[in-house]
RNA sequence: GGAGACUUCGCCUAGUCUGGUCUAUGGCGCCGCACUGCUAAUGCGGUUGGGGUUUUACCGCCCCUCCCGGGUUCGAAUCCCGGAGUCUCCGCCA
């Protein structure tokens, strides 16, 4: 939810952030109605409230005939109160459902479009010179890294079995982000996976992301498609005593993403599945430390890249990919020899204030006052980084190179050779 | 799954039976001031959160907030109904 304060201050604001959106600039229209319409309505109520409480102290005292009269006003009253009051109920779900359709805020200098407007901002590392290239899956399961094919047998399709070496390579994927994290300072947390329906909704992933998300009918849960949710919900409803310097986690967890309506992309492999695994990083701050935190954030993640010697480029995402509660947001693109194209590695995004709002996560400034705190997250590593290391690390012969820093994680093994399956 | 107890302004707690004087008691903690040459001790004062109003700089005034949502009533922390959470016991499964 954006500020309301800055909405009424200087509404062009939020205009300009949506017209860079390519999104309705009416909606700000909306909303300062909304927002009016509200005051109003509680106004009124206030007002009969008060000479409700008013008369009602003088009750318990008035001589009797008094006290008839008195009795009279105050039962017109008590009707009138209740009148308002759902009058104000009324105008405050139009005004939460007018809020809840603006999305964040963008931050100045983020490029203007939509999926295809992004920005790259760097490109690191050496793209490998193949005489052969082979796929990720080719490779994968010609070292025994995973099994597709039980996978799909056991639980559907976008299912796998990450087994021997890939088993492996993902727990030392994983155990190297979190022994970063560890050296910045993070505290690592393993969430649940399985969360209310308000923490998913605080996160905004039931908006228009709903149906990719699983739901537990039976018990009303929703499985996570990232820790983010958990953590972002962790402070929920709190009031962080200290935050001079920002409170940072690193997530561990499995997520669980429907994949609905993404037929017929990356179909095969481990690219786009239902179950991953994933370390994530969550920030919260305070919000004049947003944009530094961001960049931060993003560095972790560029320094997990290069120990697993991945050829990457960075781009700024266009206003209209940002999703809603990000204010900004950088990918980390590896690259992919067998389609010679870029894959999402990791995403980190500045949800400034928007996403504290909605899950009432505030922190107390020097002077005393609460104001809602800024929160970012990012990737540190998950499952489809597998992709791109089996193909960027790739031999002639079908051998896989590990990574200098992944090597204590598989017995010190410095190339995954072909088995016989 | 069944039964019961509990949930009060950071923490602990009084108040709920017997509705109005609860504008919620006391202690701890925290902040400020005073005092003693420092510390300690003591004394005094302050200390839930949200919203409205004054276009929040401040002060003030007002409303809401005693787990949440309804209801009864002129009036609800207090009575009634529903829900959530915590704990204890029983059952079941590990």
């Amino acid at each position: 939810m954006i500020d309301l304060r800055l909405l009424r201050d200087d509404p062009d604001a939020v205009r300009a952030s949506q017209r860079t959106r390519g999104e309705s600039e009416s909606a700000v229209d909306d909303l300062l109605r909304a927002n009016e319409a509200r005051r109003a309505a509680v106004q009124r109520f206030e007002a009969l409230r008060a000479e409700q409480k008013q008369l009602g102290k003088r009750m318990p005292k008035a001589a009797p005939e008094e006290r008839a009269t008195l009795l009279a006003r105050t039962k017109e009253l008590a009707a009138e109160v209740k009148a308002a009051e759902a009058g104000v109920t009324a105008a405050e779900q139009e005004q939460r459902q007018a809020h809840l359709a603006i999305p964040n805020v963008v931050e100045p200098g983020v490029p203007a479009g939509g999926e295809d407007d992004y920005v790259v901002l760097r490109e690191i590392g050496e793209r490998p010179s193949l005489p052969t290239v082979r796929d990720h899956i080719e490779l994968g399961e010609g070292i025994g890294a995973f099994d597709l094919e039980r996978g799909a047998k056991v639980s559907g399709s976008r299912f796998y079995y990450l087994t021997g070496v890939g088993a492996l390579l993902q727990l030392g994927l994983l155990q190297l982000a979190i022994a970063q994290a560890l050296e910045h300072g993070l505290t690592p947390v393993i969430p649940p996976v399985l969360v209310k329906p308000e923490s998913m909704e605080g996160t905004g992933f039931l908006g228009a992301h709903a149906a990719e998300v699983y739901r537990l009918e039976a018990d009303d849960l929703y499985l996570v498609g990232t820790s983010e949710v958990p953590l972002a919900a962790y402070h929920a409803h709190e009031i962080l005593a200290d935050l001079t310097e920002p409170i940072r986690y690193a997530g561990w967890s499995s997520c669980f993403r429907r994949e609905a309506g993404s037929y017929g992309k990356d179909v095969r492999g481990i690219i786009r599945v239902h179950q991953f695994d994933k370390v994530e990083m969550f920030s919260y701050c305070r919000p004049e430390q947003a944009a530094e935190e961001h960049l931060r954030l993003l560095g972790w993640e560029e320094e997990m890249l290069a120990k697993v010697e991945i050829p990457y480029r960075v781009i700024d995402v266009a206003a209209g990919d940002l999703g809603s509660s990000a204010a900004r947001k950088y990918d980390c693109e590896a690259w992919l020899p067998s389609q010679q194209r870029f894959l999402e590695l990791t995403s980190t995004s500045n949800c400034t204030t928007f996403q504290a709002r909605r899950l009432n996560v505030r922190y107390r400034d020097e002077e005393g006052r609460t104001r809602p705190a800024a929160t970012l997250n990012g990737t540190l590593a998950t499952t489809r980084w597998l992709v791109p290391m089996l193909e960027n690390h790739q031999q002639p012969d079908g051998s896989v190179r590990v990574p200098k820093a992944l090597q204590p994680y598989l017995g010190g093994r410095d190339v995954l050779e072909p088995v016989r399956r």
